[in-house]
RNA sequence: GCCGGCGUAGCUCAGUCGGUAGAGCAACGGUUUCGUAAACCGUAGGUCGGGGGUUCGAUUCCCUUCGCCGGCUCCA
């Protein structure tokens, strides 16, 4: 056989025998790589190490720094956490295991639940059959032949993927005594794994259908060393530490109540008073943007929805109806009904376009028992909604210019980065979409162009456009990394012709306006929840409940203490006079703990010169300030809206 | 809705192998008057999520229902 010919990534080419191993060649460049790598990838397809190279070709060795190289990693965890289960209980039946974002996890039938109890002897099982150092070994069945064997171990849900998926010869991946049907790259051995940790067991069903066996799913994640692992189980403590559910009970923002009902927010004191801060922002920019503020009804007729369509296709998201004398009603899970009929309450000119309705509106939607979560999903919630209706020219600038403003709320908030999906229809499926495929071109064409236009990297989503029209998403990353889906923009092309909308071009003649739905805030529900993790309760100062907590060093103080406070009420700032009988240093821990921004200890010398000390919630005592100057100064950073102080 | 876990004082939690419950913090009363993250003493507070069953007796065991938590599915 003659020699092939393995081109590096960095361009240079070597001479191999032919049948050399990926791991051999690595050996061959130095002894750290080969220890290193974890899989290959030849002409573009990842392998296994031991994977013999029978034709020339580009190679590139994986390792822990390739973006491939973490989910291989991950994968082969998930093999090995299957390999442990299977050690311990031979009752389990495999499912699949694949890698995610954050680790791995694994899906099992088995009729007994595994515990918290179980969770540990697995990982110390999996730690044996680490030190075992037991190779991934790849084995490959013609489909018949292998079916069978999977069918003598009993493991039903591998056989139906097998008949499902496999190619007539598959590969399957051999771990002790776990075999999976499964295409690979595995890292070579067990041992290689360094850091791994079981975290959750929850349900699943098998294929995600709700209605197939119920499977139980082991989480876990893996590192490349302990170190990343201990970062990784930190963010986790982190994002608890967050968690808007306890912050909004420890700083007395909002509670949802079992007598109430679940999925249903009561905004208190301290959070009403944020909500006002966000709904005057928006609204100062709503109007200065040349939208219109309107109101309309929590129900309205169900004859309304049945021509909306939403009575039909979203009869399982709406609430029940109402019977009264004359017909059922429907409370509103939607707004752009009433936008619609705001629109249709008069005969509209182009000269009148693009006309921009918008109203924080309230909706109701029923959500499975379930699915509820805090604020990020309830079953009623505030839209920071608008419609706008344009003509056909218009769309381009009008897309512009609610990217900018989603940026603009954006930036306010101290979201600093954020990711832009654009969805759009699957043009192989044309009957799944409501509108003229030239609307959907246009469309499209306009959200793309505004998108490039702007400078806005944007991930193109096929297919995930919903079947009225395309739509933008703006997902932002949160203070510690996480993504969160607000913002849309979409096109609708359904109910403009389903209400009959029209207005009445320059040449006369009557045309359909183009409808646009743009949400920035989303819901300000879900958006406060996101907030309050964002800031982890830690609001800046136009946003902070009480922004400034006055505190007599004793009784003798209190008459200048309440004249601060009073001042400081007059000229309009959130202060909160903290006359309770308690030490300073106690009060000093509540104000803390409540996250209020500033301190303003007042005592016989800041009486003295008409002034506080100031102590700030992040940096600690920040000395003398004379009054004045100390609300000149919170003036500023409310009125910008100063993120950073 | 489904799988698994959990509901004890306002909050965080302990406890009862079946004999109707406790701690810390918070609240309230008093003492203390204090300089940047918890003063001290006292008082009060619970149909042990709701309903049903077994039992002489249930907060404890069983059933059922509501809710919460982790997921699945779905979503603003």
């Amino acid at each position: 056989m003659p020699n092939i010919q393995l081109t590096f990534p960095d361009g240079t080419t070597k001479e191999f025998p032919h049948g050399v191993t990926a791991l051999e060649v690595a050996k061959s460049i130095g002894p750290r790589l080969a220890a290193e790598a974890l899989a290959a990838r030849v002409n573009g397809r990842l392998v296994d190490l031991s994977s013999r190279l029978e034709e020339s070709a580009p190679i590139q060795l994986i390792t822990p720094n390739s973006p491939e190289g973490l989910e291989i990693y991950r994968h082969s965890s998930a093999h090995l956490l299957a390999a442990a289960v299977l050690e311990l209980y031979p009752d389990a039946h495999p499912g699949v295991g694949p890698a995610t974002d954050s680790g791995f996890f694994y899906d099992f039938y088995r009729p007994q639940p595994f515990t918290e109890a179980d969770l540990a002897k697995i990982e110390l099982k999996m730690q044996e059959l680490v030190r075992a150092d037991l190779p991934y070994e790849r084995v490959t069945f013609g489909k018949d032949e292998g079916l069978k064997l999977f069918e003598e171990k009993g493991e039903f849900l591998k056989c139906e993927l097998i008949r499902e998926k496999a190619e007539p010869v598959f590969s399957a991946y051999r771990t002790g005594k776990f075999l999976d049907f499964c295409r690979g790259p595995h890292i070579p051995s067990t041992g290689r794994i360094k850091a791994v940790k079981l975290l959750s067991v929850a349900g699943a069903r098998w294929k995600g259908d709700e209605h197939s066996h119920p499977l139980q799913r082991i989480y876990g994640t893996a590192f490349f060393n302990q170190k990343e692992l201990d970062a990784h189980l930190h963010q986790l403590e982190e994002a608890k530490r967050r968690d808007h559910r306890r912050l909004g009970k420890d700083l007395d923002l909002f509670s949802i109540q079992d007598e109430a009902g679940p999925g249903l927010v009561f905004w208190h004191p301290k959070g009403g008073i944020i909500r006002k801060e966000i709904e005057d922002f928006l609204r100062a920019e709503l109007l200065a943007r040349g939208y219109e503020l309107v109101y309309t009804p929590h129900v309205a007729r169900l004859d309304l929805w049945k021509t909306s369509g939403h009575a039909n296709f979203y009869r399982e998201n709406m609430f029940t109806t109402m019977a009264l004398d004359d017909a059922e009603y429907q409370l509103k899970p939607m707004n752009c009904p009433g936008h619609i009929m705001i629109y249709k309450s008069s005969r509209r000119s182009y000269r009148e376009l693009p006309m921009r309705l918008a109203e924080f509106g309230t909706v109701y939607r029923y959500e499975r028992s379930g699915v509820m979560h805090g604020l990020l999903r309830v079953r009623g919630f505030t839209q920071d909604d608008a419609h706008i209706f344009c003509a056909p020219e218009q769309i381009e600038d009008e897309i512009a210019a609610c990217v900018e403003f989603a940026k603009l709320v954006l930036t306010t908030f101290g979201f600093e980065r954020y990711e832009v999906e654009l969805s759009v229809r699957d043009a192989a499926e044309p009957a799944k979409y409501a509108g003229a495929a030239e609307d959907w071109e246009r469309a499209e064409g306009a959200l793309e162009k505004t998108l490039s236009r702007m400078g806005i990297p944007f991930k193109r989503m096929e297919g995930e456009a919903v079947f009225y029209g395309p739509k933008i998403d703006v997902k932002l990353i949160d203070a510690i990394g996480r993504p969160w889906q607000l913002s849309t923009v979409q096109f609708d092309f359904s109910l403009p012709v389903r209400f009959g909308l029209e207005y009445v071009g320059a040449d006369g003649r009557a045309h359909t306006p183009l409808m646009v739905h743009r949400a920035l805030l989303g819901s300000v529900e879900r958006f406060f929840g996101v907030l309050i993790e964002h800031y982890a309760g830690a609001f800046p100062l136009w946003l902070a409940p009480v922004q400034a907590v006055v505190l007599p060093v004793s009784e003798k103080h209190l008459d200048y203490a309440r004249s601060v406070a009073g001042e400081l009420r007059a000229a309009k700032f959130r202060a909160h006079l903290d006359d309770r009988n308690e030490k300073l240093n106690a009060r000093v821990r509540d104000a803390q703990l409540q996250k209020v921004p500033l301190m303003l200890v007042v005592g016989d010398r800041e009486a003295q010169g008409h002034g506080v000390a100031v102590r700030r919630r992040d940096t600690g005592d920040a000395g003398f300030r004379p009054l004045a100057e100390l609300m000149g100064w919170m003036r500023e950073l409310i009125d910008t809206r100063a993120v950073k102080w």
